[in-house]
DNA sequence: AGTGAAATGATTTGGCC
DNA sequence: GGCCAAATCATTTCACT
């Protein structure tokens, strides 16, 4: 999988602003535009792009509490049937197996405390091998990106 | 923020797929491509769309890791001081304050386990402040989304 | 791979209901 | 607000290096 500057700096770009023009980006890379056009055609079907999203704000959307979940379940034997379940959950927005204590760890945007407490007590609680449940609350975020840093220089703090 | 049906699937669509030209979606709201435009323009004004993003696969860009970071910070007095480091370093792909025994929750996005230990131990753990990190590593994810859920139906399981 | 120029396709604008 | 039709702008394709 190789990656010149120039096709970093079209990722970045598009990352920031998948609206951007490919003139405008042929500019800040210094190639023509139907070059730019190409590589992210190559991009793209690399699987290094996989997509272009709206970005919303949930708040207007009416989703106020953000939350990440921590999920203890007593035995492997029930991750199928509990992933079936979450995954089917409009408010999980990113479910991950992770190392350590927990099995897995939920980031949820959902509408109150009501609708917190029905997705813990009302749904995760109910599902089979699920032995506790850790929720700790978002009160203000200061950065909530998808932007992967993509640069030819090393990562500061790395 | 009154948000009609039709806004509302012209959201969805535009998470699911920012490049939907308008005449797809005129079609699936049953409205004229301008009207389309024009309700687009709005949500943009309004700022419930807030841009628009290349989805990117991390892998591929050599971020193998994934953790969240938990950080505990004595007093609320060296929080600036930890903001500002903090947001500057590129792996850090959100910083929340949250309720609860930690201050700050992060979630990071990291080449391997050297960068993720120059991170924790050469970077973090070197701010004013912080008393502890915790780290959770991500084995799998299993949705890894921003997509928030828009539906004139309440959402199942809340 | 890359380029410039032409063709195609999408969005924006204007006039009207 | 929404619609249709025209104009503008972006992307795709083509012939060539």
């Amino acid at each position: 999988m190789y990656l010149d500057e120039q096709d970093l700096r079209i990722i970045d770009l598009l990352q920031r602003d998948a609206r951007a023009t490919q003139l405008e980006m042929a500019r800040a890379v210094k190639l023509s535009q139907p070059a730019v056009a190409e590589r992210i055609r190559k991009l793209e079907e690399r699987g290094v792009i996989s997509g272009y999203s709206a970005r919303v704000d949930a708040a207007k959307l009416g989703k106020d509490i953000t939350a990440f979940i921590g999920v203890s379940i007593e035995h492997p034997k029930y991750f199928d049937e509990f992933l079936k379940k979450v995954l089917s959950l409009p408010d999980v927005l990113e479910c991950h197996r992770v190392a350590g204590q927990d099995s897995y760890l939920l980031k949820v945007k959902t509408a109150n405390t009501r609708s917190l407490d029905s997705l813990l007590v009302g749904t995760l609680r109910t599902i089979a091998g699920v032995t506790r449940t850790q929720t700790t609350i978002v009160l203000t975020s200061m950065k909530e990106d998808t932007h992967v840093h993509v640069s030819p220089e090393p990562p500061k703090g790395a």
